[in-house]
DNA sequence: ACGTATCGGATTGTCGACAATCTTCCACCC
DNA sequence: GGGTGGAAGATTGTCGACAATCCGATACGT
């Protein structure tokens, strides 16, 4: 063992630890939208070329994880009000049919291992700082998306709640993040119970106070502007 | 004017060319699905370098219009049977969604848009051979997804029409391609009308019969195999 | 002093050559 | 005669060098 100081060794792999990187730097908010991504430091940090880095930029843009100016390289995506907008309404559409698909497929694992994700995020609500947890209630979503059993929908999924992590990171008020966990818990007690009409309107519920949570017109300018110069 | 033989110099509208050409193929089912798409034969038809072709394989594999197999070359996506039941799930979820936005939103303009496609359609399907014609039936679902004004849900729809006419392409029984022109045109009637609930009872009736309008089990390998053998 | 033009450094875009892998065909052995 | 092994050709993957573009700083003119 020690062959390197990271795993990884055929392209595929290498590439897809480059993307999960960023990709969980996103969910965390270690990396606030605006941030540049250069070429050249992504590829000192990783230790591999330019091509390879640019592949997984690519990835990266067509997840709309990342924006790429022509010319002006990569930064992290920075969602206007209006693709927040758009955005909110496309992840309600996708978490109806999801939850819907789950309430009729769960199976006892599944049922089992959501509350064993609950119980995480419990823990971390209280022990651990903001993003952090956030990352875990994002992971409930996703996690409900793999119950689901469709894989096109869940990644469609992925993508709305990474960039709803974006979102959140430009703007959200401080100290606003009171994201009800018990609201999960009660989505899985409904999906046990097979009822799906219940279920689909609970998360509908949760998704809008989530919308609602988001400070769009005033300080949407500032607010970003301020992350440029705090990077 | 006429510097060149065929318009789109600056480098993303090449991109843009070669990757509509492929997926217009797609769309008339000029490109049958396991076609071999070899990175030299693409550089000489488009004048361009391996470079610029591998940008849009890249492009058409996320969009899952082509299949990237390492070291193997890019074919044209084959969805399997399990694939295919997964596709059009997405697709009626993403479609009911859409025509009751498309209730909510649609402008006369809109309207009277819809109507000139379901004319240009209800021709062709007198006069043109079919894959030209489902093209048009194809253009009316994606026309809807524009009408209803959200580009996120716009781009999922259009990646699972793409997919379902590399079903059709696979698993449709010769000469049974009668999907009812009249539908779209009951469903632009009822959006009209504002009757959301309507449209979207009647659009998921639509895309049943769609669906079971495919043979899934029988023939699905020696169809797939003659296709090989066709090309 | 302020606005504008220009130059240098840095970053991205493109291309061609080389290495690695797969496919096909043919010879050889059982 | 059929099947296996290997070599040649073709195709894809990777990398480094060069060209084009952009950003920041400095200098100039009003």
């Amino acid at each position: 063992m020690a062959e390197d100081e990271q795993g990884g060794h055929s392209s595929e792999e290498i590439e897809a630890r480059i993307y999960d990187a960023v990709f969980e730097s996103v969910m965390t908010q270690r990396l606030s939208p605006g941030t540049k991504l250069p070429e050249a430091s992504l590829c000192e940090i990783f230790g591999v070329s330019r091509a390879m880095v640019r592949k997984v930029l690519q990835r990266l843009a067509h997840d709309h994880i990342v924006e790429l100016r022509p010319n002006r390289g990569a930064i992290v995506a920075a969602p206007t009000p209006e693709e927040t907008r758009k955005t909110f309404e496309a992840r309600r559409v996708l978490e109806s049919a999801i939850v819907r698909l789950a309430a009729a497929n769960a199976t006892r694992a599944d049922i089992a291992a959501l509350r064993t994700m609950l119980k995480q995020e419990h823990n971390a609500m209280h022990r651990l700082p903001q993003p952090q947890w956030a990352r875990l209630a994002s992971g409930f979503h996703m996690k409900l998306a793999e119950v689901a059993g469709n894989p096109i929908l869940q990644r469609y999924l992925i993508e709305q709640v990474s960039r709803c992590s974006l979102i959140v990171a430009l703007y959200e008020p401080p100290g606003n993040a009171a994201c009800e966990h018990d609201e999960h818990a009660r989505i899985v007690d409904l999906i046990e119970q097979r009822d799906a009409e219940g279920a689909v309107r609970l998360m509908e519920e949760h998704l809008e106070v989530l919308e609602k949570n988001i400070n769009l017109e005033p300080e949407s300018e500032e607010k970003s502007l301020a992350r440029m110069l705090g990077l």
